[in-house]
DNA sequence: TTAAATCATGTTTTCTAAATCGTGTGAATA
DNA sequence: TATTCACACGATTTAGAAAACATGATTTAA
C-alpha cells in the first residue's frame, strides 16, 4: 500500500507528535528506536519532510526534530503525498499507464469507491489525532510488552 | 497495491478468458504481447497459476494456456492470493508485524472498512465478468488506438 | 519416428527501493 | 571561541523484486 519510506514517515511523525505534547525536540536516535526503523534511513525521510515544512528540526546540541503548533493541522495525506507522491490516488491498479476515466482498465470501476474512501480518510485524519490515540494507549507502535506502548 | 507479478497475472487471466470465448488455447507469446508484459516473466507467473489449477495449459504444438469451463467461477481474490498471498488483507498499513485487533497500530481502525471493501470486491468479482466487459469494449488493456481494445 | 513447437523449471542478470557511509554545516555551551 | 553534538546531504552499498536466459520435457504433425 505505502512504500517502506512512507510507513516509516508516518510512524515517525506520529511518534514525534506524542513527544511534542511536552514541547520537546526528539533526537533521530530516539525516533528510529521508537519506531523500529534504521537510523540513517529515517533521518533522510525526516529531512524530506522538513524541507516541505511538514515538521521542524533544530541542529546542534539539544537539537532534533519536532512538530510545533504550526504543524498541528498536518494530515496523513500530506505525509503520504510528500513521500509517495499521488500514485496511490491516480495509479492504475493493473499498472497500465494509459488507464483513465475515458480509457478505463478492467478494474477501474471496481477501484473507484475504494480509492475515494482511502483519499477521504487520509484527508480527514490529522497526525495529532493519531498521536493522541497513541498517548491514550488506544493504539501502539510496538509490541505489547515493549517499551513504547 | 499489487505486486508487478500480480498485475501481470490479472491482466493475463482476463485476456486469456476473452480468448476462451472461442474455446481457444493462447500462446504465451500472444498473451505477453497483448498485456504488454515480458514473455519469460509472464510464463513463470502463469505456470504458478496452472499449478494451483486456476487455469490450464497444454504443452506441445498448438499448446498454450486456457481458461475452460472449470475456471469460469474463478475470482480476482483467487489470483491475488495465489501471487501476493494475503498480506494485502492482513498486512499492517504501517508495516508493523505485531499489529492486530488486540494490539492495533495507529491506522488500524482507519483502514478497517477500506480493507473490508477491498476484500469484498475481490471476492465478488469474477474474471469472466471482467473479460466480458473487455470484449464489449467497456474497458481496455491497451492504448485507445492499440491493437487490443 | 523424428523434428518442430510449446510449456516447465532452475539459474543468472538487471534494476530499483532500501539501507549505509562519509563528510559538511549550524547551534549550544563551557 | 573552541569543542562537541546533532541534523544535512551527496555518494555508495545491499537486498529483493523483476526480467532474461538456458535447458529440459511433452505434444503434435509431417
Amino acid at each position: 500500500m505505502f512504500s517502506k519510506s512512507c510507513e516509516y514517515a508516518i510512524r515517525a511523525v506520529i511518534f514525534i507528535c506524542t513527544k511534542n505534547e511536552e514541547n520537546k525536540v526528539v533526537k533521530i536516535q530516539e525516533i528510529a528506536e521508537a519506531i523500529g526503523a534504521p537510523v540513517y534511513y529515517t533521518s533522510k525521510i525526516l529531512q524530506q519532510l522538513c524541507r516541505l515544512k511538514l515538521m521542524g528540526s533544530l541542529k546542534g546540541q539539544n537539537g532534533g526534530f519536532y512538530m510545533g503548533l504550526e504543524h498541528k493541522e498536518i494530515r496523513l495525506i500530506d505525509i503520504v503525498q510528500a513521500i509517495d507522491g499521488d500514485k496511490i490516488f491516480n495509479g492504475c491498479a493493473l499498472g497500465l499507464s494509459q488507464c483513465s476515466e475515458r480509457n478505463p482498465c478492467p478494474l477501474h470501476a471496481q477501484f473507484k469507491s475504494i480509492r475515494k474512501e482511502l483519499k477521504e480518510m487520509l484527508e480527514s485524519t490529522t497526525i495529532l489525532d493519531l498521536s493522541l490515540n497513541l498517548l491514550k494507549g488506544k493504539t501502539t507502535l510496538k509490541k505489547l510488552n515493549g517499551i513504547i506502548k
